[in-house]
DNA sequence: TTAAAAGCTGACATTTATGTCAAGTAATTT
DNA sequence: AAATTACTTGACATAAATGTCAGCTTTTAA
């Protein structure tokens, strides 16, 4: 459509690299809403412009092009991470990672909420990158670590505070429904992901108690009626 | 098979009630991790350990199963905020209110499971319940606005920070691969659910700077990079 | 004990998936 | 421009899903 001459990619991958393209990305809408199982290779089809026979040319089968969803998703899942970072001040390099994970929720809704999907299935496909994940992690959290050794934030589990800073973001992609009931609006605005980046950033690091009352009766085991089983 | 004979309940609807509860239980796992499109009513029948009929004798469509299970869960997500209660202390209340959550979390996997996954998948049949839904969320954000206004917390946007809580807990039942990953477990145990709730009021409540370095660079407009569309 | 109501179920009809294929067209190479 | 390779597609075979139904058994009420 845009350019029909060659344009320095090789001639013969062109045709290929645009319809997979196009493919994997009508599947990861569908996939994000619909799930696995629940998703047709018919409704990719359709969404995609491609007769159906054509889909099933690029991916002989749905768990072929199910896998080659997930990897086309990884990379932007990886990178989301990257600002922190333990050289980094952990206010700056936690407040970038805020605002730049929900921009990516927004931006980049259907991969999210995609990745969110699967986890939610089980993660079957997701188990593949089982070691890498793991792995990445495992990076961060010993970032947030490195940050309470050097004295820069508080005494906090690590992994838990990681896992707030990364279910409050999600949360705006996954449960846009659910947001949009809260903030009582058709569709979140620009402004609306703002004040979101404000108060995460600002309870996380500042926490939201006003200082007068500093820890009334919140002695040690306070919490242990959790798990009682 | 534990009491043959009349229990007190009406016996005309002893043997519907307890046919609709196993079918329902069954249908709200599977609800939960295939969703709507995904699940087969062949699947649901077995799991129940009811032929395939029987599960239409009671449910005549998979729709109205649906429905019905939605209903069946609502109530549990209502009881949920309860202790968000404008006369308690903030404090108690929020720590009631993560443990409580995260209790729920844990025993009653499937049905968070399956909240999150309708509203992941659209909130098609949630829309029924648009008035109830916002009107429970209006009013404990406006708990928390009081609160504020009491001077009795700091001022955050109540409705961010009431989705903060909110999702935080949830993560550990919607995407209990994640957490395991990210603390390194086969399966979650009592411990890590108090250690999360531990770092969860932790952090709302006091934050997590350690007031040496009070706003570093941390001036207003610092997060206008988001949505500039 | 008998009639009526509620519950159960195998078998069927219909629809809708997935994946295959043979025969075509378009692009690239020689 | 001929041959080769890559891509396209309607039609088909097969499998699996939803929902229906007639007739059966069990439970409850009269």
């Amino acid at each position: 459509m845009a350019k029909p001459k060659s344009c320095g990619k090789a001639p013969e991958a062109r045709i290929r690299a645009r319809n997979e393209a196009k493919i994997l990305k009508a599947a990861v809408a569908l996939f994000a809403t619909k799930g696995f199982d629940g998703t047709r290779m018919g409704e990719v089809a359709e969404r995609s412009g491609l007769p159906r026979a054509n889909v099933y040319y690029y991916f002989p089968t749905k768990k072929r092009m199910y896998n080659a969803a997930i990897e086309s998703v990884l990379d932007g899942w990886d990178r989301a991470f990257e600002h922190i970072e333990a050289s980094r001040e952990p206010r700056q390099a936690i407040s970038d990672y805020v605002v730049a994970k929900l921009e990516y929720s927004r931006k980049h809704s259907a991969e999210s909420r995609f990745f969110a999907n699967e986890v939610l299935s089980g993660a079957k496909f997701l188990r593949r990158h089982n070691r890498h994940m793991q792995e990445v992690t495992r990076q961060r959290s010993a970032v947030v670590e490195q940050w309470i050794e050097k004295g820069k934030i508080a005494t906090v589990d690590p992994h838990h505070f990681f896992i707030m800073l990364w279910s409050a973001t999600q949360f705006y992609a996954d449960f846009a429904y659910l947001a949009s009931r809260v903030l009582d609006k058709r569709k979140l605005t620009s402004k609306d992901y703002e004040a979101a980046a404000e108060t995460i950033v600002k309870v996380v690091l500042d926490g939201c108690s006003t200082g007068t009352e500093k820890n009334p009766g919140m002695d040690d085991g306070h919490l242990d009626c959790l798990g009682k089983r």
